[in-house]
DNA sequence: ATGGTTGTTCCACAA
């Protein structure tokens, strides 16, 4: 079983993209974070002509996240936080196991109330994982996490000291999250990789310098990572025309 | 140190 998570950064805008990489990766189900657009407007046609089911959360403009299944999802949970307008959470169980999809808050600028919002929303995702630890779901929680959990998941350290995505406080909550008994997908199997990056800002010619960050992951409980196979970044959908500025995240699962 | 880009929506904001 593969799943794989990819912020397509609108997912209109991106559909030709997202369709070619769907045609050659072949996951079985996919994460997208930042559709931004409206459930009613997410592109569903063109998806299940490839065979994929659409599980929506939507919102206009900004955020909105969506799972990509082979085999129909069932919505467990749509929000994180009780009082929260913005649509970053998608829980759905699927094939057994309980599929979390994550667009975790930027946090950027840090003076404003953006920061504390953002270590607010990963409190209740650790609250979340904490529940489902106690319960023995087995879990998967995968997205753009926004954190650089340590200083070989970026390409200079000093340029992004002080940023939201590299603060102590919100790399203080992803070890918070592991120390929970979570185990990151990309880690476990590849301890001493460095530019093994998710994300590469249009920005400066980050994706020609190759100065990027990895802040999509999957973070798994103790019964899925005994499963896992294999965990990659799919580099190539970076490099296309009209490309997100994040690429695909694919774990491989053994069939339970 | 600065400026650099993309998407959505409306003339700014978020990333």
């Amino acid at each position: 079983m593969n799943l794989a998570t990819f912020n397509v950064n609108s997912v209109r805008a991106r559909l030709p993209n997202v369709l070619d990489w769907l045609k050659s990766a072949q996951p079985d189900a996919v994460c997208l974070q930042e559709i931004k657009c409206e459930s009613d407007a997410f592109p569903r046609a063109e998806f299940e002509a490839l065979g994929y089911h659409c599980t929506v959360h939507g919102q206009k403009t900004y955020n909105g996240v969506a799972i990509l299944s082979r085999t129909p999802a069932r919505v467990v949970s749509t929000s994180l936080l009780n009082d929260d307008e913005q649509a970053r959470y998608l829980e759905v169980e699927l094939e057994g196991l309980r599929l979390i999809n994550i667009y975790a808050p930027n946090g950027n600028p840090v003076e404003s109330e953006k920061f504390p919002y953002k270590l607010r929303w990963l409190e209740a995702l650790i609250a979340r994982a904490r529940a489902l630890l106690r319960e023995e779901v087995p879990f998967v929680i995968t997205g753009d996490y926004n954190i650089i959990p340590e200083p070989q998941d970026c390409h200079d350290p000093k340029a992004w000291e002080g940023d939201a995505l590299y603060r102590p406080e919100s790399r203080a909550k992803w070890r918070t999250l592991c120390n929970l008994g979570l185990y990151d997908a990309f880690r476990v199997l590849h301890p001493q990789a460095s530019h093994a990056f998710t994300f590469w800002d249009y920005q400066a010619g980050a994706w020609p310098r190759d100065a990027g960050i990895r802040i999509d992951h999957a973070l798994l409980s103790p019964q899925v990572a005994d499963r896992l196979l294999s965990c990659t970044i799919d580099k190539a959908p970076r490099g296309a025309e009209k490309a997100s500025d994040h690429t695909p995240l694919i774990i491989e699962l053994t069939a339970q």
